[in-house]
DNA sequence: GTCTATAGGGGGATAGAC
DNA sequence: GTCTATCCCCCTATAGAC
């Protein structure tokens, strides 16, 4: 991984990582070859061995590296103290993150059976690491009494694949602009958290 | 595919089926080759395509067959008049129908991209159709003031999102009951739709 | 309807030259 | 760091015997 002697390591790693990336979201990891990717890359498949020791550390280094982005990025965030702006803020935070990255979030979930045991762990740690924070929200609002949920830990669940969905049918330039799909959501994220 | 002369045809298809069914399920469809469906059925690889012109052809009829089913099965549904009670209706029989398939929901979800354009674009509108049947739903709740929902298109997908969401997590015997799960996303569900 | 055998093509990964 | 060449394996699908 590291640069040595005045090669085109710099060039090519991340080159091979966007290639890769594009390449598993459209057709699956196990779909695409190692032969497609240097293809696209523009180089012969034996020198993806120089960027990585094999196919399956690609896809682990992909999705971790996705996994930790989203929450380093999360952690950046500066956060209002009240538990509802608190939801606004990751609602419109989780739609934006999520629209911008399709590929990376659409291999993060469709191919997490195709991680080793180890490495499928890893990545559900640091998925459990988002969930938990935003199940730390909706407690802080219920113990305020401004949220009523069920159950938090169901109800983070519940917010989070309804807020996935709009990466399965957003399209830019579409019916509906990011301002307007982030306000139906919130419109629809804070009544689900509301009181009866 | 018909039965001919006093052959095993009519019990080595279904078998077919159902291995084929779980292995792209647990592995995915491009993962899973045709010598491993035919050991798991106990026979030579050669013999599926006494049952199927193609492993193509495999995964379009398992995906055909379970969007025809998921709508046949609604459109059997006795409705109540009432929108919110027809509401109500629609959430308990996604929840039960979807994690009694969980191996052939997966699969209609993931296996798209692996769908030849044709084959994808007649899966895509049976699932339009089972959408619309939640959307009608909601018009009709609207209509009668009392759903209130920025968007109905949306909400649907919102609704449905947040439903299939249950399969990602539910297990049988865990620590909810399916009377309990089903208690927890009708709350939710109908808050989605609540006027503000 | 099922079998054996095989055609014809790719697959992941490595060796050694440059 | 990249290339060419290659090992060895598995793949889908078909042909022809039974």
């Amino acid at each position: 991984m590291a640069r040595t002697q005045g090669s085109h390591s710099d060039i090519t790693g991340p080159r091979i990582q966007t290639a890769a990336l594009r390449l598993f979201a459209q057709h699956g990891y196990a779909a695409v070859s190692m032969r497609q990717i240097a293809k696209e890359v523009g180089v012969q498949a034996g020198a993806l061995y120089n960027y990585t020791p094999d196919k399956q550390s690609m896809l682990f280094g992909l999705m971790r590296g996705h996994m930790q982005d989203l929450l380093a990025t999360w952690r950046g965030q500066d956060l209002p103290v009240d538990a509802m702006e608190q939801l606004r803020v990751f609602t419109g935070f989780h739609i934006r993150f999520h629209l911008e990255r399709a590929d990376a979030v659409f291999i993060a979930y469709m191919e997490l059976r195709n991680l080793s045991p180890e490495n499928f762990t890893e990545i559900e740690t640091l998925r459990g690491q988002y969930e938990d924070a935003l199940e730390m929200i909706l407690k802080a609002g219920v113990d305020q009494g401004v949220f009523h949920v069920p159950d938090t830990k169901i109800a983070t669940l519940a917010v989070i694949a309804m807020l996935n969905g709009v990466n399965t049918w957003y399209r830019a330039g579409g019916r509906l602009s990011l301002d307007q799909v982030e306000a139906i959501y919130w419109d629809m994220v804070h009544k689900v958290v509301a009181p009866n």
